[in-house]
Parts: C-alpha cells; structure tokens; sequence
DNA sequence: ATGAAAGCGCTAACAC
DNA sequence: GTGTTAGCGCTTTCAT
C-alpha cells in the first residue's frame, strides 16, 4: 500500500551505516567488515530493498545494459540468438535491450539512438547487413562495443560471430561420401543467399576433393515451403536417377524431400528398410534452430546452433567491455553433425 | 574521436538559452515561442546531442521503458508476441526490456526484481502460469502495471490478452459442417493442455449444436512431430472410415497429417482432385504463427495471430499506464478463418 | 515565455 | 574500515 521508495539511505539508517558503506555492500568493491556486511544484508532483506539502477547507471560508468538489434525478433534465428544472448547476461546480472529495425533496416539509426540514449554498455546486432559505415563510425565515437551474431561472413572491421557454413558443408558432404555416396544433390535457399554460397562452396570444394562429379543441374534453388521442397525432390529424382543424397539447405527442405522420397515409393535411409523396387535416398539437412519436427523422422543434421551463437556474442560482449581496445575477432563457430539413423 | 558527452547544458548554450528551456522543448511541454523552440531543435541537430534517458528517468516519473517477461524467448508464440510488441511500442519510442524466466518460471523472481530494478513503467508477462499471488501482490505495491499476453484464461484479477480458442474451434468446426462434413475427427495435442481443452469446449459444443456425434475416440492426442502426425492421422482414417475431416491441433500436426493422408493415396481438400478410388479428407489447423509452410500446401487455418496479441497487450499497457486504478480487462481476441482451398 | 535552483538515488573521491 | 560530500544529467517548482 504505501508506494514510498526505499532508498540506500533508508537501508543506512536502518543498519545504522552509511550511505558509503551500503554502497560498497551493493558492489561488493569496498573493504567491508564481516559484521557491517551481514548488517546492511539484513537491512536490504528487511526492507526489501532493490537498488535503483538509473541512479547506479546514472552516476557510475556502466549500466549492465546491453543492446540487442535484430531486423525482427519473430525470425526464429535471431529468437534463438536473443534467447542465449538473455540466458548468458541474466546470469551476470545483466539485461537485454530489445529492439527491432525491420526487415529493411529501416529502423536502424532510431535503434542506436534509443539505446545510447538509454545507455547501454554495448549493442549487440543480429544481423550487421543493414549497418552502415556511418553508423558504425558513430559507435565508435560512442565508445559504444559493437558485435554481430550472423548468419554468414559480414564484416571485417568490427567483432563477428558466425557459423562455419562452409566446414558444416564439408562434414555433411564427406559424411555422405563415407557412406558411399556418390551422387549427390544440393536442394534449397534462394541463389542471392551468402549463406547458401558459403554451403555450396563446402559442399562443391568437397566432392572435387574426393574426385566426385559436381553438375550444376544438381543444385537447385527451391522455396522454403514444404511442399516445394516435396516436389523439387520428386523432379529431382525423376530426371536425375544416379542421386543417391541430397544436402538440404534447410530444416523445412529436409522435411519437404523427406516426404517427397517417401511419396516416389522410395525410402529414406537405413539399408535395413530398403525393398527391392524402392530406390534408397540419403538426407541431410542444415538446421541452426532446434526444430521439434526434427526429432522425428530421424533425418541427419548439420548445424551451428543459433543458440550457441547467442552464448559466444554475449560473452564477447562481456570481454569486449572490459577491453574496449583489443584487437577484433571473427569467432567461427564449428559445426556439428547430429547422425540420426538416415544417411 | 572526442567521447565528450554532449549534455542538455551544451545545447542551451549553443542555442543562448536556459536547460529549463531546451528541457521543455524536448518534452514538448512548456510553452515555448516557436522561435526559441526551434533555435533550440537546430542546436541539437549540429551538436548531435540524444537525450541521457537515465538522468530524465531519475528525476521525472515515467522511463518509456516496458519489461516483458517470458519463459524463453526462442518459442515461436512468444517471439511473435514479442515483435507486436516491440513494433508498438517503438513507434511510441519507447524501449522493451527483455527476460527470460526459464522453462518452468524458476527466475521469475529475479525477472521482476530486474525490471523493477531499472525503473520500468510497466511489465507484459507471456505466459503466466508461473505468477504466484505474492508477486502480483509485490507488483500492485510497487505501482507496477501487470498485463499477460497468453494462449488461453489464465487469471481474473490482471489485465489479460488472449485468443479466443473456444469461438475459434466453433469456427472451424462450423466451417467443416458447412461445407457438408459430418464426422469430423480432432487430433493433435496433450490432454494436460488448457489451450486444448478450450477448444475442444468449442469443438464438441458444436457438434452438439448441429446435431452430430461426438465419439472420443475420434479426439487422439499426438506429438506435435510431423511424422507422428502422419502415422496418427493413417491410425484414425484406417480404423473409421466414415472420418472425412480432421481438426488439427496446431501446424505441424496439419502438415504431418497432410502427408498422412496423401501418403495413404487419399486426397486433400477440393473435389476437383478426387479420384475414384481415393478418399478425400478435409483438414483445418489451428496456428497462431505464420509458418512459412503454411502458405503451401494450401491448408485452410483458423488462429489469432500472435502479432496481434502482442499490439494488444502494447496498447493495453499503454492505456494501463496512463491510467493505473481502471479496471482490469480480459481482452479476447477474436479468430480469423483462413480459407485456402480445402474443406 | 523563460530562468534559477533544488533535488532524484546513487557512486567515487577523499577524509578520518 | 567507514563517513562526508560533491556531483552524474535531467525535470520541476517557483520566480521573474
């Protein structure tokens, strides 16, 4: 009922200290005796006590506030992202500023402006497609850190963590191979994609290594909608019956060829399964968001999880403030192969 | 290069003014001649100046900052929530303060104590299954506004945003009737789930309406995964035949069982496509997120969008804040029906 | 219509 | 070890 604030100087009064001292308790900075320490903690319990972080903020040099930029929050990467972003900073205290710029960026320069103005100790962008130089200049102005959690290879001039598109093309591709493929397709994401790019140049890297033939007729673009990616199989395998794998750029791909392997009469996967009239068709699928459709039919993943990513850009975040001046870093996240049955 | 901060002092003095002035200006409340109003703008243009939003918070009584609370933001109902939100509030320029309380509400307290902490004016909880009495009873002291954005009626006694799942399975439920189908089938879902049982309420109320049979056996939980889905929906179509439509729980329940009933060699939706000796089975999907998969094959769905819970549950904070002692309001969002060519 | 001055709650020098 | 005190940048009476 009664709205009254409870300031540190009500937990002063109360524990009979100072405001120094409550102060020091707070930050854990000061040389605080044991006694004195216990004292203020009981007062702060008693009262219930939180302590004002804009005051904190206000005076002191840092928030423990740290930006999040993403061009839309519902892309379930950049959820996945904001997701370990949150995890690792709430653990240290720390919040997470959520702010969108748009699927064009358009909302980019009003984002920086509300956090700094909000001042937060760094802005982490999902995302850096749409910052400019300008902006990123004024950043540095700011002494504001700046990291970006990406899909694929951006920036050269500021902190970058991404996945290894193409070493998880490589291991997916080797995988096969291993299993005695030969024949190996390429199905999903549009050909403007630089994550696709990065794929394919693992994946086609691969099969020359290995001495394999690579046809461009193999690789084919396909719309992320299930059905598509059903169909583009079933034309796939129809014109092209030496195909044995098929790399899928995407969960929802995988899940699409999957049921159009299964449509054709053929099967997917083990040996075991394989009749006499159906031909078998090894999938494997890119996937950086766990997807509960995943789990079952068994398909064989590839992945750097967006989650992971989430984790590294918020500790880098963490070390960058601390160390505003080191030297930038690119951290690749290595990809992992989750075998589930099929290949 | 100069990381001198460029306080409203600076701009009164580049624009020959008082703080008190430039300070009216920025809030647009004083009554200012449009001279000095604008001598005052130009000099924050040239100098570059963004208002420290912390001091203002400090001393004035509102912060523009909302916190949101979910259990983990990578759940694609929330993220969408959270998008409406953000897009809300932003256009407002105010900032959205984003934590995570875990899957089972185990941090919520730090959550509140978090937001509290840095002042927010008020705070959106998705999901809150995990509010304990005590906490709103904390919130209601602290003057801090308290409004849910959920998936189905959770409280009495806080402002609540949410679909209406019973109107929404009445809806679909009709739709199916309508266009002619007599037994109709539910599948998807736990049995434990609230969302559920609403709109199983809406289902078998209007059978009952219209007369129809409602046999539990035709209501089958399931996995949300897509093979599942599909073995379960071939169970159900093998097992009654006289079964013509299928009611699914969520999207990957309707995909799942699209592949179910093609992969049998019946067909979906329009009679244009029936063979002779195929069965055609009608399917609807419940689906309060835009799945990309969606969009094809094209399967009708009925659903309140998320986004749209989440501008409301904005909006509600908004009118909340401005006015804290209204009473509180369930908010219930009507269904759309999206017809996509099978029935 | 504008300015002077008193804090908001806290931290950080600097005393003791 | 602990207390005193001067601000952080802003809003807000209260004068003018």
């Amino acid at each position: 009922m009664n709205p009254k604030k409870i300031t540190i100087t009500d937990v002063a009064q109360h524990a009979g200290v100072s405001v120094t001292t409550v102060s020091l308790v707070l930050s854990g900075k000061g040389r605080i005796s044991d006694k004195t320490c216990h004292r203020v903690n009981s007062a702060i319990e008693t009262l219930g006590y939180v302590r004002n972080q804009q005051a904190a903020m206000l005076r002191g040099s840092v928030s423990n506030v740290i930006g999040l930029i993403v061009s839309d929050i519902s892309e379930p990467f950049y959820a996945e992202v904001a997701a370990g972003i949150s995890e690792i900073l709430e653990a240290q205290g720390k919040v997470l500023f959520l702010t969108q710029c748009g699927k064009n960026g358009l909302h980019l320069a009003r984002c920086l402006d509300s956090l700094s103005g909000y001042g937060v100790d760094g802005i982490i962008v999902g995302s850096g497609r749409f910052l400019s130089d300008e902006m990123k200049q004024k950043a540095r102005e700011m002494r504001l850190p700046l990291v970006c959690a990406a899909r694929a290879s951006e920036f050269d001039d500021i902190d970058v963590i991404r996945p290894d598109n193409s070493q998880a093309a490589k291991m997916a591709t080797e995988y096969l191979i291993k299993h005695g493929h030969r024949q190996i397709a390429y199905l999903g994401g549009e050909s403007s994609s630089l994550t696709r790019a990065e794929r394919l140049g693992g994946f086609c890297g691969t099969l020359i290594q290995y001495g394999l033939p690579f046809k461009s007729e193999w690789v084919v673009e396909c719309d992320c909608k299930q059905q598509d990616a059903a169909e583009a199989t079933k034309n796939l395998l129809n014109h092209h019956p030496k195909i044995t794998a098929i790399l899928c750029h995407k969960a929802s791909i995988a899940m699409g060829a999957y049921f159009g392997v299964i449509g054709m009469g053929n099967s997917v996967g083990k040996d075991e399964n394989e009749s006499y009239y159906s031909r078998q068709v090894a999938l494997i699928g890119f996937g950086d968001v766990p997807e509960a459709e995943l789990t079952d039919p068994p398909l064989t993943f590839i992945s750097s999880s967006a989650r992971e990513i989430g984790y590294s850009a918020a500790n880098r975040m963490l070390q960058r403030i601390d160390a505003p001046d080191e030297q930038v870093q690119h951290i690749i996240l290595p990809p992992k192969l989750i075998a589930r049955g099929s290949a």
